[in-house]
DNA sequence: CTGTTAGCGCATTCAG
DNA sequence: CTGAATGCGCTAACAG
């Protein structure tokens, strides 16, 4: 392994001067910096982050802990994470919870040993809570995303759950629709627990009564809805519900999926409406109406926030973005007379 | 920071035994063992890996190289490095070339700095040799995925291109097809060649002339084929293809909503058959007829390989492993009378 | 089974 | 502008 040392002996500085011209300092000769810039090419020399990390307890690595990398909703929030964080001069590592808050405690212990310089998270669910005082504790910065966590003050970049919820009901509601599921994802999780007391909220504005029985609780991850639509399609004529709202785009996706294997017609029979954007891989224009939440974003200004926090350019207070989600309404939730 | 002294003066050991524990030694009486446990979980000790690394040579991180993030196919690639190397109790740095060679050696100089144990790539293109001498030159493993590098003798995961490629080609030609153009990505990118020889020489076999029109050079990434599609729609009536073979996923989707944006019925007027499968995000059957690679398992497998040389119980001579493709004939390529 | 000594490669002091 | 000494936190090699 070729070390300052090598490159010191060979271009007759000591080692001190090779260390300032690898970080870039001003205090160095023109013709000093240029001899040893050469014998550093000529060598092939790479700094070794082990070493300098030991003492400048820095390390210029972030971590960005989703939940489900097969959603392409992460995949997103991933590029745009990366792509500030290349842009800053930093690595990226991925780590990926399975929505599973012991496989997170697990990362987060590796991350700490490795030594990241600051986290980007979407928690797991409220549990998490003791993962992030585990990274506070380090004196690891982070920031939140998509989720947040009860009591837990901190920088985070989160999606406009209520109003965005509203209009996806009041939607439908003028669409003529009174008996409207959910589909959710866990209540243990902060965006399933706003989009259901927003869902609720809107329904008693608009003067629906709130039926239990329309409330099914499901998973974020790609798995199937069979039971919570077969228990929605074997409800009495009169209770059954008329549209469905699903709280991501695997639920949302799942629904559709179901629906059209039972022979239900979209939104003729059954309207729906979901959370998030799905990609679209065929020529057909798509069906489903959704709320798509600006992912790229929550990557790119969550790992903005983060990077200021960790540099100190951050102002004390801790800083609550909240992100828009646009609506595109489609057949899925258009009454067609 | 808690480190290995406080432990040791905590427990009334030396900073080695704790170590020893904290790297599980054999050599270790069961009571001081436990007495050590107790204070490293009592003071929320974490290992320095920084300082580990810089004795061991070693830190416990797998790199992975990829070409696009957004490609379903290395999302699936990366899924399954991602669970082997978790198996093994390693960490993946996810990196993203985005099939650009600067890119991939500006990475590779950050992961041989940051040091990685080994790294699973595929390179951008023929060119990423350099950068795998630079691999080698600081004595880290890599093992090739998806993409080989000519003159390259390392252990790689390839698909069975030749084979493959002539299956689908022969479905067309069965199908009635004898204008069978390409859509291809960089012939610099070797499963681009590969596809390409073995189109050719299938041709060949079937008495079927190669005419340079029908080949056309585009992308691997999610790029618009409108140019090529056009040129093959503009070529007088005798010359125009009934068949379009295109080379990867984004190739073959963008060319069926190309086709679409055109009012060319597919498979009537136009039969379209691809490389990868495409998640299917829809409740409507899928349409393309693919050859889907066993992307989850080029990632799985490759980790699986690179362990194994890291930790010196791989067989000293190289190993390819050429795994086949599943094709799925639909719509797309089906003759309906 | 446990402890001592030394040093991994580099940057932070502090001198010149 | 340059250099010498020191130690970051940990483990390899040896000694007891």
């Amino acid at each position: 392994m070729v070390t300052i040392y090598d490159i010191a002996k060979k271009a007759n500085v000591s080692a001190m001067t090779v260390s300032r011209v690898i970080n870039k300092s001003e205090k160095i000769s023109e013709e000093t910096r240029k001899k040893v810039e050469a014998v550093i090419k000529e060598l092939n020399y790479i700094p070794n982050n082990s070493a300098r990390n030991l003492i400048t307890k820095k390390t210029k690595i972030l971590s960005l802990m989703i939940t489900d990398i097969a959603n392409p909703f992460f995949t997103s929030v991933a590029r745009g994470a990366e792509d500030k964080a290349m842009q800053m001069g930093y690595q990226l590592l991925l780590c990926n919870s399975d929505e599973d808050f012991e496989k997170e405690s697990k990362y987060m212990d590796m991350l700490i040993s490795t030594g990241s310089d600051g986290v980007l998270i979407a928690p797991a669910n409220d549990h998490s809570k003791k993962n992030m005082k585990k990274l506070t504790k380090h004196g690891i910065p982070f920031v939140l995303i998509d989720r947040s966590i009860p009591n837990l003050e901190c920088d985070q970049v989160l999606s406009d759950n209520e109003t965005t919820t509203r209009r996806l009901i009041e939607h439908l509601i003028k669409q003529g629709h009174q008996k409207i599921a959910i589909i959710n994802g866990p209540l243990v999780v902060s965006t399933a627990r706003e989009r259901h007391q927003a869902y609720l909220d809107t329904l008693k504005i608009h003067g629906i009564s709130v039926e239990d029985h329309l409330m099914k609780e499901s998973h974020f991850r790609d798995s199937d809805v069979t039971n919570s639509i077969q228990e929605l399609l074997n409800l009495p004529e009169d209770e059954r519900p008329t549209a469905i709202f699903a709280t991501n785009n695997f639920i949302g996706m799942n629904t559709m999926k179901t629906l059209h294997k039972h022979n239900i017609k979209v939104p003729e029979e059954m309207a729906v409406v979901s959370y998030d954007g799905i990609p679209n891989y065929t020529e057909e224009e798509p069906v489903l109406t959704v709320a798509e939440q600006p992912a790229y974003n929550f990557g790119y200004i969550g790992i903005q926030l983060l990077i200021e926090r960790i540099e100190g350019t951050a102002p004390e207070k801790v800083r609550k973005i909240v992100l828009p989600a646009e609506i595109h309404l489609r057949a899925s939730s258009l009454y067609q007379p």
